[in-house]
RNA sequence: GCGGGCGUAGCGUAGUGGUUAACGCGUCUGGUUGUGGCCCAGAAGAUCGCGGGUUCGAACCCCGCCGCUCGCCCCA
């Protein structure tokens, strides 16, 4: 015998009863896009592996050991898109966006493929909303950003989360400032944790971000980062940090905040569960990217965006403790069983659909009594019953599945009307 | 990629070396002639994740693999 397949590591099923969740998240994405001036893009599932290698940077994690990459049968290197923003800034140059107004807001929903070790809230192929606006420098853009990921949170009911905000200064001064975070770390390298040496080489900001015991007391003294700022990188950090302090959302700075992708600049930010200390916490996070299209090829071209996992929203609406109650599979179910009726139940279904009520045939091989159980299990507030009797009449019992079960007769070609009238009611 | 926990019908569980693996929910079919929800009865459904080993005998012990899960790395 043969084994039984399962869904692909790290990929899951969204069974119909989880479609609610979705739903409701995909029409609270267009709402508060739309309230933010938002249009939507879709780019492929996958791009040319480079957009990521460059874009992404060759030495992240997820271009190093995550990107699903291969060759196609012309010998082209492809990947599964592991990340949005390059892929949109890609499609911003070919389609020559520059030259439409500045700036460019813009928003998808995508399909994100990683060759992660899976966890909850951590999977192989996972749905991202992204956001992005092109074109424009001002901080206010970054707070927008911010308050966009925010309003839809909070739209979905998601309590007790926070924004924490940093600053990652602009490129050359960051530069400079590694250079002396690696000068403190280099005399104690040999003290550190294994991963805070592989740190060192690979992303030394990451080593304010240990929470290893042997690396805590060089923490402790070692330069921060926000305490050297550029002047300009400080006044923007402080304009975002007040724009957002004049709405509702709580904001938190987190000095140490520091994303895995090579392209932010200024601007990064992250909203986490404040009540909840798992791993995989994080459900949305970005940040200024001004260096980005020129790493593609492009004409300089700055950018502030995020990605936000939509498994991980929903996770969070759950632990919110919304709830869907499910819906019906349809407004009317007809139960039939006459010889000759098939034509006659199959031409009344079509009609009621025709009218705008959702219909649903029983099973002619099943009893009365089978079928309406399968009435009552569609949760249609409707039977209509089709039997000899009916058949011989030209009628159709209608029944009410929503109180007692009181039943009327009536004219099959009156139905339609009939059935479109008493849903409205 | 590294370390810990777990894996019994669709779901939730019981059973921890010895007859036909149990229970609840769910599913299906009935409870007289054409009727739901409650109740009652019956049925289907599990090679006990997969493979190997120990043993007279394994769901129960050992090893490997797969999957889930928690933590690390990293990220949404």
């Amino acid at each position: 015998m043969t084994t039984r397949f399962q869904a692909p590591r790290g990929t899951q099923d969204v069974l119909p009863d989880m479609q609610p969740y979705w739903q409701a998240v995909n029409d609270a994405i267009r709402v508060v896009t739309r309230l933010h001036g938002f249009r939507r893009i879709d780019t492929p599932a996958f791009e040319y592996a480079g957009v990521f290698e460059k874009g992404s940077g060759d030495t992240t994690d997820i271009v190093e050991k995550e990107m699903y990459t291969f060759e196609d049968r012309g010998g082209e290197k492809l990947a599964l898109t592991p990340e949005g923003t390059p892929a949109i800034c890609r499609a911003y140059l070919e389609h020559g966006m520059a030259s439409w107004p500045q700036p460019v807001r813009l928003y998808t929903t995508h399909q994100m493929f990683r060759y992660d070790r899976p966890q909850k809230g951590r999977y192989r192929q996972h749905t991202q909303f992204d956001c992005e606006i092109f074109g424009s420098t001002d901080p206010l853009v970054d707070a927008e950003v911010i308050a966009v990921l925010w309003r839809l949170y909070t739209m979905l009911g998601i309590r007790n989360a926070g924004v924490r905000l940093g600053s990652l200064d602009d490129i050359a001064p960051r530069r400079a400032y590694v250079e002396r975070l690696k000068d403190y770390y280099r005399p104690h390298l040999p003290k550190l944790s294994e991963d805070s040496q592989r740190r060192f080489e690979r992303n030394p900001l990451r080593l304010l971000d240990s929470k290893d015991e042997r690396d805590l007391p060089f923490k402790e003294a070692a330069p921060k980062l926000v305490d050297n700022l550029s002047p300009e990188a400080r006044a923007h950090h402080e304009t975002v940090l007040g724009a957002l302090e004049a709405t509702e959302i709580p904001v938190e700075i987190d000095p140490l905040l520091v994303r895995g992708l090579d392209y932010y600049n200024r601007t990064v930010f992250e909203i986490v569960p404040t009540d909840d200390a798992r791993a995989q916490g994080t459900i949305g996070g970005g940040g200024r990217y001004d260096g980005l299209m020129e790493i593609l090829g492009g004409p300089p071209t700055p950018g502030m965006g995020f990605g936000s996992g939509i498994e991980r929203i929903i996770l969070e609406m759950q632990r919110s403790g919304v709830v869907f109650e499910n819906e019906a599979a349809a407004d009317v179910y007809i139960v039939h069983k006459a010889e000759g009726a098939a034509a006659v139940v199959f031409g009344l279904a079509s009609r009621l659909r025709s009218a705008g009520v959702a219909a649903v045939l029983g099973e002619s091989n099943k009893s009365f009594k089978a079928q309406m159980r399968g009435a009552n299990h569609s949760g249609a507030k409707f039977a209509i019953i089709i039997g000899d009797d009916e058949l011989a009449r030209g009628a159709g019992t209608v029944k009410d599945l929503t109180g007692e079960g009181e039943q009327e007769s009536v004219e099959l070609g009156r139905l339609p009307a009939l059935l479109a009238a008493k849903l409205r009611a």
